[in-house]
DNA sequence: AGAAACCAACCGTTCATACGGTTTTTCTTT
DNA sequence: AAAGAAAAACCGTATGAACGGTTGGTTTCT
């Protein structure tokens, strides 16, 4: 069965969990997790309250499927950028921060990941998929890196701190900082990284002659 | 007038104050800014509902005045790190991370941070007072790196890398993964940030021979 | 007919804050 | 220095709004 052959129910349910998913979003971005009520979500996907608790029978429940939804788009953004090859590693820093992390949805991600930490009944239902999607995600994009010529252990590592670091630009800088000079900051990370990486390829020449 | 004359009356209110702002530090940790409420707070601090509010007329104002607290201790500590000379270069990001990162008051922080970018009094609250300890905070650090050999800009770039791959893990990846993965990471960010120092260097070296 | 989707009114709680009154400290005047 | 007024600190309760979630019933699809 082929994804465009839905019934008419599945149809409905699916374009309904959409429209409720992107109001969500939007609220989250606008006014974080916990000010981002059943009532309001409601409210702007114009939608019954009955309606969005029947498929999201509790505010876990929504905040979690939101959480996959993102995590998916997250998944499938890297699968692109890899799939580009070199074209792909062209400016990878500054697209990722503005296609990626200088977003809505990444906003919204933030406020789930941050209330989870918080609200132990969110982590339980979002550690599992969070875990798989570090993975996965760090996977794709060690990929990207690995013709640099580190080993895959140092690169994870490269990869986990452009995204915390990028993760902290949103916490922190983005609050008082103008964009020029958070910018500035990760032009700065891609010629440290660059560096590094030479100097690694450099003392993997080295050793190997 | 030296601070330890002070009268019977700012004794008290002093001591009030501090009680409210650790039971608060403690409840922001634990619970998040949202589920922070008054009531709990004064639960925690075993103080009077009508004493905390007539210290801190409002939520807004008891957490603008942790989150100055806050930027008071983070500042107290960078210049006791820049104190110690070279035996504070030594292990910086490590610990960093230990004493100021990952301890309760830096997760209250991180709690009213995040709750800034979406509750506007809270930041028009704040947002003086972040920047002034942004940039207190960066110049102390500068100070650490300075010998290092690189121009001031790249290293306030090092800094502010620092700090948000730190506040980033602790979003991200603490909720997630284990100590040992987390130090990992922030040991290989300490061989990149050398690496590059070293490379700097170098170059500076060839250049003005 | 039966299941899924949808609806709207309605709980019990908790929230931030307001308020009136009491106690303690400080200042002023004698 | 004693008295008494003023101010600051403190307390317990009340309030109206908003919260997440429940329920019983109606419509729409299979």
């Amino acid at each position: 069965m082929a994804t465009t052959e839905l019934s008419r129910q599945q149809q409905k349910s699916q374009d309904m969990k959409r429209r409720v998913r992107s109001a969500a979003i939007a609220s989250l971005a606008e006014l974080g997790y916990d000010r981002t009520s059943i009532k309001r979500v409601v409210e702007r996907a114009d939608v019954s309250q009955g309606a969005l608790l029947h498929h999201f029978p509790t505010k876990t429940d929504l905040m979690a499927a939101v959480a996959e939804h993102l995590f998916g788009r997250a998944v499938r953004w890297a699968r692109m950028m890899a799939g580009a090859g070199d074209a792909g590693l062209q400016s990878l820093t500054m697209r990722s921060w503005k296609e990626q992390f200088r977003t809505d949805e990444y906003a919204a991600l933030l406020e789930i990941l941050t209330a989870a930490r918080t609200h132990k009944d969110l982590h339980a239902r979002i550690a599992g998929t969070l875990r798989d999607w570090h993975d996965v995600n760090e996977a794709e994009l060690v990929r990207l890196f690995r013709e640099a010529g580190a080993d895959d252990s140092r690169i994870s590592s490269i990869v986990a701190i452009s995204r915390c670091l990028m993760s902290g630009l949103l916490v922190h800088d983005a609050l008082v900082r103008d964009e020029r000079e958070v910018e500035k900051v990760l032009q700065d990370w891609d010629a440290i990284r660059e560096t590094y990486l030479q100097a690694v390829r450099c003392e993997h020449k080295l050793s190997s002659s």
